[in-house]
DNA sequence: TGCGCATTGTGTAACGCTACACAGATATCA
DNA sequence: TGATATCTGTGTAGCGTTACACAATGCGCA
């Protein structure tokens, strides 16, 4: 810049000027900062050093739990994204995702990124990354949680939606099952009865699984019964190998809560024409197969949460579900 | 890190070197750093400072034509993101996604965001954040073009897919048309006879067009008569009002040449049985409906774009696609 | 005992930018 | 004509960090 200045015949304020506030800079002088800028190869003020000087990024950092591009195949995650990208783009914020899940590296990545606030995509409640978001100060905003103090959940009420849905499927069964997300970090896949929701580390799941227990005592079946087949992702393959050995266990399986639409639609075409299914997020897949399923919408969530991570009031989205009858479950 | 210094008895560099090189300070000071920066809620050195000193900010930037949200509509764009922050994750960069799409600012955005180099997913041939992103000295990868003295340019050959694919699909075919991606930025839907691929302002679908215009040519077909159907988006309700209007124009149509999977599946479905039909990208649904497609890599095509973009060479994947023959070619 | 070497701590000098306060020139008005 | 407002340009003083060079200390070894 000083350069620019120089070979403008002008002072480094004038080509501050020239860029940051053109009108307070006449015409001639613009011009001619402009020129020299353009002869000298400079593309304007260097955005470390603005930062620097401002104060602050205007960029949000987005951090998901796990491998960094786990978040690109999960299409519920993407479609959060896109609703965090809206609000950035609208603010002119930038959106910088955060890489995790390369271990105790995560740390230093989410303390050293150059961005104002946090959005956490749902993640365990000892995730390491969530405390070290909070303790660089930031603002933080975790959707669906592990909620601690000092950060913001948006979500909706898991344990409600779950409960709802399990009522609706596990109405009149006799040999119910789960099909959930994995249990903790290490996402295995495995088929047990009864797992305790407290044991689960991952609030989503959890918050699903306790739904569903909820729904099954209400209906007076004994949840240490209840065969749960858990997936290590939300993927068509793995699910139905899980629903092949649900089958092996438990031959006499007339209904299945699952945690998503994929996962539901898996257990449907592993044994068609006798099941209840619910899954959850009413994706295409659930409205082209009639599915059951609890519906929510994780772009506006994501809007929500970027919104809230900005500084500005958001809805906390608990009761943004709805459970959508279709003819999996009548 | 003034402040810690002074609380800890110590001089700023030791700070530093605290966090920057832990090894080289010795253990007491080192904690009575951490101490004194827990007390006063010292996170670590400034992003921004710290790329303002050290020259980088080891942040990949991504810039996404049209609106940003746009990407994460597209399950073509998101493979592409996918592979992007698969490498970014492996490199320890950062990935930023440029919100652009909003007029006049994109340009600023691009200049002023901090990034170390860029990919830019393909684009218009006169999109001036292009030019914008080349100006800024970074080092820029676009993925499928334009091309331009200055960029990298990784994707495949579309023009020659197009031909294969259009050789497959129009052989035999007395009455052929084609499903387009939009033409301009308009991004208007229409129908209309003999497009000039030449006049088509994003390169992807120029080439596909001109591909599939020297398929017809090379089968004897008069390509001024070949009606063209052009959508918004690679969308299944917009694609199939298209294919109605094709066939009002048409009747007899009886081979679809589509740009995108969902296009033709949509073209199909709204003449079931007497067309032969060929789609892009070997998508789920290709798979699921038997779909003859020219399938490629969008994961590693993303992922060599971010590394070329890095600096790293890459392979510039011109032939990395294949005509995958299904049924609805037979 | 003295020499070189490793270890640990420190000061200096930028990195590139802009908020702020001020100065000079010109225009406006009673 | 003088007082006041507006426009335009400039210098200062950091924003928070770290590369580098150097100093001080202790240690091993001939």
């Amino acid at each position: 810049m000083t350069d620019v200045a120089r070979a403008a015949g002008v002072s480094p304020m004038t080509v501050s000027y020239t860029y940051n506030q053109p009108q307070r800079v006449s015409a001639e002088s613009r011009a001619k900062v402009l020129d020299a800028a353009r002869d000298l190869g400079y593309a304007g003020p260097d955005p470390s050093a603005r930062s620097l000087r401002y104060g602050a990024t205007r960029t949000l950092g987005v951090v998901l739990g796990e491998h960094l591009t786990y978040a690109f195949d999960d299409p519920q995650a993407v479609l959060f994204l896109a609703g965090v990208a809206e609000v950035c783009a609208d603010r002119g914020y930038g959106l910088l995702i955060v890489p995790t899940g390369t271990g105790e590296e995560d740390r230093d990545w989410v303390v050293a990124a150059a961005v104002d606030a946090y959005v956490v995509w749902t993640t365990t409640d000892d995730d390491p990354v969530l405390a070290a978001a909070r303790d660089t100060r930031r603002r933080v905003v975790v959707h669906s949680g592990p909620a601690r103090p000092g950060t913001t959940v948006i979500g909706i009420d898991n344990r409600a939606a779950a409960r709802a849905a399990g009522a609706e499927v596990f109405a009149g069964a006799r040999h119910p099952a789960v099909l959930s997300f994995p249990v903790d970090r290490r996402r295995e896949t495995f088929v047990r009865s009864g797992i305790d929701p407290a044991s689960v580390a991952y609030p989503v799941t959890r918050d699903r699984l306790a739904g569903y227990r909820d729904a099954a005592v209400d209906l007076g079946i004994d949840w240490s019964e209840v065969p749960i087949g858990v997936c290590r992702t939300n993927d068509d393959g793995e699910a139905r190998a899980v629903m092949r050995e649900l089958l092996d266990v438990a031959p006499g399986i007339d209904a299945v809560a699952a945690m998503g639409d994929r996962l539901a639609l898996a257990a449907l075409r592993e044994a068609p024409g006798r099941l209840r299914v619910v899954g959850w997020d009413d994706s295409e897949i659930a409205r082209d197969h009639d599915l059951t399923t609890v519906a929510q919408s994780l772009r506006e969530q994501g809007a929500a949460c970027a919104t809230a991570a900005l500084g500005d009031p958001a809805p906390d989205h608990r009761d943004s579900w709805r459970l959508v009858r279709r003819a999996s479950t009548s």
